[in-house]
DNA sequence: GGGATTGATGACAACCATTGGCAGGGAGAC
DNA sequence: GTCTCCCTGCCAATGGTTGTCATCAATCCC
């Protein structure tokens, strides 16, 4: 199968680590709604990604889709968010690239950013109390220049 | 009534504020409600709320708590947060005093902590994407000093 | 290869935090 | 007091997410 693109094969690496070292199988249907999320690498709902693949030949149920998306939670691939409320949206967690959020509160638009001054200072705030860091999310919610304009 | 804890004077103020804009009604129950809020002081989540002051006098429904801490999150005196899974945690945003957390991620005990280094670097940031700031949360997840003993 | 074992899947029901609808009660204005 | 309109309790509805279970398919063992 055509799998593995190489910007994420670290991911799919990863992936087969974990599904050995818990004796879990490999499976079609799950191969591609990763590849599906992937492919749209950023901020995806189980919903979304459900509505994409359903009507297609692979056409799997959102149960999956969900068992799919907390399966990659577990193997710390995926990190769940919750920006507007209701429901949540997953996105990938490369332990190479880290970057936190502006949340647009009017027009609920994602913009990324990435800062190392601030992940220095998180880490030295981490030590300070003793905590061993797993992952750290930054979000600031505010208005963005595209609103600010239109109000 | 004896509603006025001085600690939390301008978070009344700024609500009657609120109240008043808004024109919405004062109301003993809301008043209960919010009373028993502050008094707790830190990541309440609504059933937290409901459990406590049901049985007593007030004996509010579970409705009227929510509608009670969304008017609240309306007004911005309070921020909805979601640490664990399911259900949802509120806290006061104090304009004054801002905080962020240690979550421990084996024990759920959530510590906070307030570095100004990294709020002036945040600013920074928000500045150059020309972002208007409401708010922010900064959430760090791992495990816990005493966790790391037990295991 | 063939059969056994066990995880994966789809369909759908169940769950559960949160919200909506409605009828009756209370706060504020006059 | 009276009128208006918000507030409240009750309870049904909503909607994202998870559980159940029969069936399918990946992996293993011979």
């Amino acid at each position: 199968m055509e799998k593995k693109v190489a910007k994420f094969q670290w991911f799919w690496d990863r992936l087969d680590q974990y599904l050995a070292k818990a004796q879990l199988k490999q499976s079609r249907q799950r191969n591609f709604i990763i590849e599906e999320f992937l492919t749209l690498d950023s901020h995806v709902s189980a919903e979304d990604l459900y509505s994409r693949l359903k009507n297609t030949e692979h056409n799997p149920g959102l149960a999956t889709v969900y068992r799919t998306l907390n399966l990659l939670k577990e193997a710390g691939l995926v990190d769940q968010k919750q920006f507007a409320d209701g429901k949540s949206v997953f996105e990938v967690l490369d332990p190479k690239s880290h970057h936190d959020h502006l949340i647009c509160v009017s027009c609920h638009k994602v913009q990324e950013f990435a800062n190392e001054e601030i992940e220095v200072l998180q880490k030295q705030v981490a030590a300070r109390y003793n905590f061993r860091l797993t992952h750290h999310t930054l979000d600031m919610f505010g208005v963005c220049a595209d609103c600010q304009k239109k109000s």
